[in-house]
DNA sequence: TTAAACTATATCAATTTGATATAGGTATTG
DNA sequence: CAATACCTATATCAAATTGATATAGTTTAA
């Protein structure tokens, strides 16, 4: 997905800088998707010089700058089109489509030539750490401010319900077969 | 993981050219990883340089040289040892781990924003190709001569098991949670 | 009190991709 | 049978992206 679509995506839920743009990244999408600093700054500036975002300087007291995003009617509008133009394409990405770099399924191709007690390890911790997924995945709690709006999506119940499925699934699967990497 | 140890491992599975072990990110590895050629021929280069790797270029008549790459002894310990130092790095990546684009999610995320009939179409043809995609995990015949190697290894048959499980739990669940985007 | 971690933007070297160049072979199709 | 498309095979490079670093003040924890 192009990245002002996406931006664009994230500023239609409410205006924001670019600092919460990446804190999204880093929550609630990071098993989806990511983008850099080095990406989403000069996105957002690109998207203010052609009038899809305003842009509204908060000076606070000590901090830097903020710089508050929001998304023009204009903004909207590109981003809709995009998202239509561009939507068959997605069909065919995500788990089991593009773009994705899963070093652990890589370590499970190369096991053999691991210890046997380091695979052992590996596949604990692996458990463990698709427990905790699990746990984050079907936590209803609140969340910071600049989270909110994307956990309240209707959208999102969808995802985390499918993550939490697939996760449970892969959790089973390992716990009776991992005996067959041996 | 690092291209080096990579690209070893793959030659660990018998010799290969470059275009070769691009097959095999395109064939058998694509919903894992990949890399592209102006990776993998460079860091080919680099690896015979150190005597990681040796090659024998094999005239072929009319077609251009092809450059088959064997892994050496000195290289087989380096990838061991990369894969041991790193093994615990990657026990928090994959699928709902790091380094995952997957736009089908960010298609969703935004799907409020795209017409009825449009999310429908979109729905029906990515199960249409999930679908596809589970026959692909399940098949057992015949593969090409240098696919061969990695279909035959111990570990590849338990993650072909898994993603096939983790495909069926997504289409169970998008058939009966469908409703719930819209 | 002092170190660590957080808020906030910006920049940039190094890496990686995706496209293109080159060049001949093979398969399809009207 | 001729034309078109796709396959084998390596190489290169502009453009995009990452990951790290710089800067600088604030807040939290020990």
């Amino acid at each position: 997905m192009q990245k002002e679509t996406l931006c664009l995506g994230l500023l239609s839920l409410g205006p924001r800088s670019g600092y919460e743009i990446k804190q999204m990244f880093e929550g609630p999408l990071s098993d989806f998707y990511s983008l850099s600093f080095g990406t989403i700054y000069p996105t957002l500036n690109s998207l203010q010089a052609d009038k899809y975002v305003s842009c509204k300087q908060h000076s606070q007291s000590k901090k830097p700058d903020k710089k508050v995003y929001t998304i023009t009617k204009k903004g909207m509008e590109l981003m809709k089109d995009n998202l239509l133009g561009d939507a068959s394409s997605y069909i065919r990405s995500g788990n089991f489509g593009d773009q994705i770099k899963s070093e652990f399924f890589l370590l499970l191709l190369f096991s053999k030539y691991l210890p046997k007690e380091t695979m052992n390890t590996v596949l604990n911790e692996r458990v463990l750490y698709l427990r905790q997924k699990l746990e984050q995945f079907n936590y209803d709690g609140p969340v910071p401010g600049n989270l909110d709006a994307i956990r309240n999506e209707k959208s999102v119940s969808f995802i985390r319900g499918l993550a939490s499925a697939l996760i449970e699934t892969g959790l089973n699967y390992m716990e009776k077969n991992r005996g067959k990497l041996s």
